[in-house]
DNA sequence: CTTCATTCTTTGTCCTGGACAAATAGGCCA
DNA sequence: TGGCCTATTTGTCCAGGACAAAGAATGAAG
C-alpha cells in the first residue's frame, strides 16, 4: 500500500507519516524497486487504530510502542466505557447487518419509526443505533461495506418521516434554521437527527447537506435570512478543528444570527456567540427559549 | 490563505502547488512572518479555473500563463460547447436558486416528477438539471451553497420517488444490483438516477452510497449474492483513476457477477469484464438483455 | 485543596530542492 | 485512420531541517 493510500485510508497526512517513522520508529514500511515507501496490511491495520486512539486523547508518544492487540484492547475497552449496553433495537439492525439482510432491515427501521413516532425515533433510538453500527465497526465486526448500508437504509427512512412531518403540517414562519457540516465532517447522520427536531419544533428548516465552506454557509445564512445556524460534529470529528471551524464562521456571520453547535465530538466546547446544544433532545426547548426571546411574533432582528 | 487551505479548496495537493510555482511561476504567494505561503484571493480564484480547466483536459503548462479574464472565457466558452440549450425546467430550477427559494425549488422539482413521472423524470429531466447546476456553478454564477441546496432537495425528491415505486411493486427476485461508487467519488447524484431505473426495471437494488473501497465492494457482492455492480462516475471525476478503480474491483469479484460502469465521466470506457452502460436510457435494455442470457426463471450462477 | 498562569515537551505541518515514473503529445509507419 | 515508438510534461515521492501550536507539568496564589 503506497504513502498516499494510506493517507486516505487512515485520515494521517504524508508529512505525518514520514515523521512518525523518523521519531518512533513506527510505521516501518517496505520499500519498492523505487525506493518509496510500501506499507504492510499489518502496519496499516495498527495505524487506523492508532488514529481512533489519538482522537480519543491518547497522544502517539505514549501508545505507538505497543502492539496491535494491545490497542485493540485498548480501544474496545474504551468503547466499552462510556456507552450503556446495546438496546435491543440496536442488537436487532446489527444482526440484520450481520445477516446481509438489506430489505428486512430497512423494514425493521420503519417499523421502529412507526412504532415509536419521530420525536422518540429521531431523539433516542436513532443515536442509539447510529453509536452501536460505529462501535461495532471499530470493534472490527462489522465492515464498511455494511455501515454503508446502515447509513444508506437509515438516511432513507429518516428523510422519508420528515418529509411526511412537512407534508403533515406547514412550519411557522421563525426560526429559519440553516443546517450543514463544516468541509471536514462527512457524516451526515447526525444532520438529520437535527433537522427531525427541528422540524418537529415547526422551524423552517433549509439543509446545505454536509462539507459546505465556513464562508459559504455563512453566505448561505445570509441569502436565506437565516436566524439560527446549525452544525453538526461527529464522535469522529476533530475538536480543535471544529472550534476553529466555528470561530471562522462567527466571524463570517452577522451577529444577529445564532450558531448553535452539536453533535457526539467528545471535545466541542461553547465559544462566544456560539451555543453548544448537548443532546438532540436539548433543541426542543432551545427553540422555544428562543421564540420567547423573539417576542410573540417578531423576530429579534 | 494558508497552502492547506488551498488545498482543500482548489483541490489541488501541496506538493502541486509547490512545484508549480517553482516551474511556471504561478502561483507566486506572499509570505506571512514565519517564511510560509499565503495566497492571496484572486491567486486562489485563478488556480480554481485551472483546476477545472485541467479537468476538462487541458494542460497546466499551457493555460498557466493566461489571465484570470482569459481562462474563465476559455471555461464558459467550454461549457457552452458541448451542451444544448438550456431546458425551460433547468431555467426554472436555476432561477429558483439564484432567488434562495428552498421551498418553491422544492414544490417545483416535486411537481416536474409529478407531471412527467419517475422514468422520464429520472432519465431526462434530472441529468440535464444536474448539468445545468453544475455548468452554472463552473460559470461563477451559483455559488457552492447553492449547489448543495439543489442536490439536497433533488435528492429527497428523487429518493422518495424510488420509495413509492419501492412500495407500489415489490421487485423481482434477480437481477441483484449493488450500486456504489468508488472513493474518489463524492457524488451521490447519478447513482441515485441509476437506482430509479434499476428499481424500475424490478430489479433488487442494493445501494452502499458514495465513497466505497473496491475491497469492500467486492466483500458486499459476495455477502449479498449480486449478480450486477453498477459504478457511477461523475462528469468530475478522472478517467484513469476510475479505469484503475474498476480493473481493481474487476479483479476482486467473481466472473459471474457483471460490472456495469456509467455516468457523465468523458473518458470513461469498457474493459475486459466491465459493460459501459452509456445513458440511463441504456439500464433498462440491458437488464431486459441480462434476463435473456439468464434463462426464463433462472439465475446464471 | 483548587484555580490560574507559566514553562517545558510533544507533535503536526511547513519548508527546500532533487528525483523519477506515469501520463500525454508528437512523429512515424502501415 | 489506427497503432507503435520516442520526447516532454507533470504529479508525486523523498530527505531532513525548522518551528509554532497543543498539551502536560510545574509553581504561585486564592
Amino acid at each position: 500500500m503506497s504513502i498516499a493510500a494510506v493517507e486516505r485510508d487512515c485520515g494521517l497526512a504524508k508529512d505525518t507519516l514520514r515523521v512518525w517513522e523518523r521519531r518512533y520508529g513506527f510505521p516501518q514500511p517496505l520499500r519498492d524497486a523505487h525506493d518509496e515507501r510500501r506499507y504492510p496490511a499489518d502496519q496499516v491495520a495498527k495505524l487506523r487504530l492508532l488514529r481512533r486512539l489519538i482522537d480519543a486523547g491518547y497522544r502517539p508518544g505514549k501508545i505507538v510502542g505497543h502492539s496491535t492487540e494491545d490497542l485493540s484492547a485498548l480501544l474496545r475497552g474504551l468503547e466499552a466505557d462510556g456507552s450503556e449496553p446495546e438496546s435491543p433495537a440496536a442488537r436487532e439492525v446489527l444482526a440484520r447487518l450481520a445477516a446481509h439482510d438489506a430489505e428486512r432491515l430497512r423494514d425493521f427501521l420503519a417499523s421502529l419509526l412507526t412504532r415509536m413516532g419521530l420525536r422518540a425515533f429521531a431523539a433516542e433510538i436513532a443515536p442509539q443505533l447510529a453509536y452501536a453500527v460505529g462501535a461495532a465497526w471499530a470493534r472490527g465486526e462489522l465492515e464498511i461495506h455494511q455501515e454503508h448500508l446502515f447509513t444508506e437504509h437509515f438516511t432513507t427512512v429518516l428523510r422519508g418521516a420528515i418529509n411526511a412531518a412537512l407534508a403533515a403540517g406547514a412550519p411557522r414562519d421563525r426560526p429559519r434554521v440553516l443546517l450543514s457540516t463544516l468541509p471536514q465532517e462527512p457524516h451526515a447522520l447526525g444532520l438529520l437527527m437535527a433537522e427531525a427536531m427541528f422540524v418537529l419544533e415547526g422551524c423552517r428548516c433549509i439543509s446545505l447537506g454536509v462539507q459546505t465552506p465556513a464562508p459559504d454557509i455563512a453566505t448561505a445564512a445570509r441569502a436565506h435570512g437565516a436566524d439560527i445556524l446549525a452544525l453538526s460534529f461527529s464522535a469522529m470529528a476533530n475538536a480543535t478543528q471544529a472550534q476553529a471551524g466555528l470561530a471562522e464562521l462567527r466571524a463570517a456571520t452577522p451577529a444577529a444570527t445564532e450558531i448553535w453547535a452539536g453533535g457526539a465530538c467528545p471535545g466541542l466546547r461553547a465559544q462566544p456567540g456560539v451555543v453548544l446544544v448537548k443532546g438532540l433532545d436539548a433543541i426542543g426547548p432551545a427553540v422555544t427559549a428562543w421564540r420567547l426571546r423573539a417576542g410573540p411574533g417578531e423576530a429579534p432582528r
